[in-house]
DNA sequence: CTTTCATACTAAATCGATTTAGTAATTATA
DNA sequence: TATAATTACTAAATCGATTTAGTATGAAAG
């Protein structure tokens, strides 16, 4: 049961190894008819399977590729990662996803394991903790491309969802029809975590901008855990806000199950927008109004970014592509009641 | 820039590379402090990183393990997927994961470059249709693991949920709150199929059991994108079932887009069970009764049935794990009221 | 004072492909 | 007719590790 090799295959059909390796390679150019069924036969009769370590040991290349992420359980994620698989399918590359769980030291020692593996190229959704190391890949002109995050300072490609639009987007709606007492859920703002920064930012700006009051109690930025809590504080204050702006989908999610627990209801208690378009917003009552993140075409510009620096390594421009988010609009923010079913303060 | 190997590291510390290796290795039994801490230094100033494709062409092992999944899109998959990941990294496993979109030719020659990739063992969501290239493997004692789905006749390691009894669990559930009229929601049983047969013939024996009426009109039996026609056609008909039964979490999504479509109140006018614990379930309104599969476990029992066979490939037992359903009672379906609000005939 | 043993290493073979440089035979060109 | 070119191959080096069999040295044992 030993496995069968070139060496086999050549033996049997009388050529050396070289001549059976120019026939899987199809350099057929000076191989006579007659070899090439030999080799084709035998190759048939012995069950030959070419063992590409040994061919990637030889070629320096892998055709194959490494994932970082910090959070699988991010749609993000999970939507990211079905479309950089069907790219790399596609060019007959292959896929190691590695879940960093937004720990640099994990991130780390991935990055250094899959290089090790002699990876052709990595794509990071990065936790933002390791300048140095990921530095230390550009400068090597190794194939990199960072995707939801990016980091300041390292000139690598980056795939970013336009943040400060999409912000802006939930807070111009929310005004155009009444909204005036807004909120905004989320992780804590932490400075190498940029769309965060940026959609908090730019949620605090684009309310500025409509001359909308900016409440310190409105900014429920805390650890996902925690926002039950933030959540039920604000609302035994009495002063809840009108609308809600989620930044993503596990903010929106603690947001539901608060308003589940609370019996608030949508949209005339309280209205909500939030990023990413959940697989159940159509289904859920009401109909949620979200912002689309297009994860599919950040996903597959991803993985094309990627194939370009692996096709030349050398003169390549590193870019940062900023991907517009999508208004979905449904029933979860409406026209505003002047009169309100349950006003508070 | 070209890259540091063990021999440029082995003239540095003025050793040969056997001792470089066995250092690697941490064979440190006959090797002076003195020569550990020249080689040690050798690998810092170089910033050596060794080849891992180098060493798995000899020792013909690539800690890497493959994962074929049918549909990337179903809850189960993306949660077992998660488990898989978590159970490798703790052994210093790689994972490759790739899509065969339920189509047997794409899945046959996944396996075919997975194996030419050398991975230790295929963890494979099976299509169900390439029997013969499923026996070849257990014949030659490749590491396999079923997941999910199972292939009668292939005598494989197959982790697999008790469907009978998510059936029989759901219909019980139904009976016991005096529910008569109780549909299935389902893609066509075909028999390559097992879990769909098994959940949908384990619904009609339940039913059976509990002598409920066995309706035709109530299997919607059809390929997820006709689902909405066929519901539609019966809800037409004026003689819609009182309960349904969703086999999986893309089934239920259809069921919900239908009732959200037609206004109809769950759980009053149409109760909902369904299997597959979808993450919005106890968010929805109401919250959604269902029968989670323990994903995590079935994973986890995957990937270590898997590193049971890399590990001794000789004397191993192929086995079937079926694992028990999990009744999630929320508010989906209810003790039902005699006097319905909207009497069907 | 030789022999054995333990220690601290190394040379060379090996894994299974690819690739380069070359050979032998035949055909075309000067 | 001698030389060049083309065709159809092959031997051997190579990729970068691991591993086996062995060597050299000094200490312990007989």
């Amino acid at each position: 049961m030993k496995k069968v090799t070139m060496a086999d295959v050549a033996k049997l059909a009388n050529v050396s190894k070289s001549t059976v390796s120019q026939y899987l390679n199809k350099r057929y150019e000076y191989m006579s008819e007659e070899t090439r069924k030999r080799i084709a036969r035998a190759i048939e009769e012995l069950g030959y399977q070419p063992n590409i370590i040994a061919r990637s040991l030889k070629q320096k290349t892998t055709m194959t590729i490494g994932v970082i992420v910090f959070n699988i359980l991010h749609m993000l994620t999970t939507q990211v990662l079905h479309a950089i698989e069907e790219a790399c399918q596609e060019r007959g590359f292959h896929v190691i996803v590695s879940n960093s769980d937004d720990d640099p030291e994990k991130e780390r020692k991935y990055i250094e394991m899959l290089r090790a593996k002699q990876v052709d190229g990595l794509i990071i959704f990065p936790t933002g903790k390791n300048a140095d190391v990921y530095q230390k890949m550009v400068e090597e002109r190794f194939p990199l491309v960072f995707i939801d995050r990016m980091v300041p300072g390292v000139k690598a490609d980056a795939i970013l969802l336009d943040n400060q639009k999409a912000a802006a987007l939930a807070v111009e709606y929310f005004a155009e029809r009444g909204y005036k007492r807004i909120g905004v859920v989320a992780p804590p703002p932490v400075s190498h975590i940029i769309p965060r920064m940026e959609r908090i930012e730019g949620f605090r700006q684009a309310l500025a901008k409509k001359g909308l009051p900016i409440v310190d109690d409105y900014f429920i930025t805390t650890e996902i855990p925690y926002i039950q809590n933030e959540l039920a504080r604000l609302f035994a204050s009495g002063r809840l806000p009108e609308a809600l702006f989620a930044i993503n989908d596990l903010t929106l999610m603690e947001v539901l199950y608060f308003i589940k627990g609370n019996h608030i209801k949508i949209p005339d208690e309280l209205a909500i927008i939030s990023i990413d378009d959940v697989p159940f917003a159509h289904v859920y009552t009401p109909t949620l109004t979200t912002i689309a993140q297009p994860t599919f075409a950040m996903g597959k510009k991803a993985a094309e970014r990627l194939f370009l620096q692996i096709a030349k390594k050398s003169e390549h421009q590193p870019q940062i592509f900023r991907f517009s988010p999508t208004f979905i609009e449904r029933g979860s923010a409406k026209e505003k009641n002047v009169i309100r079913k349950r006003e508070v303060t």
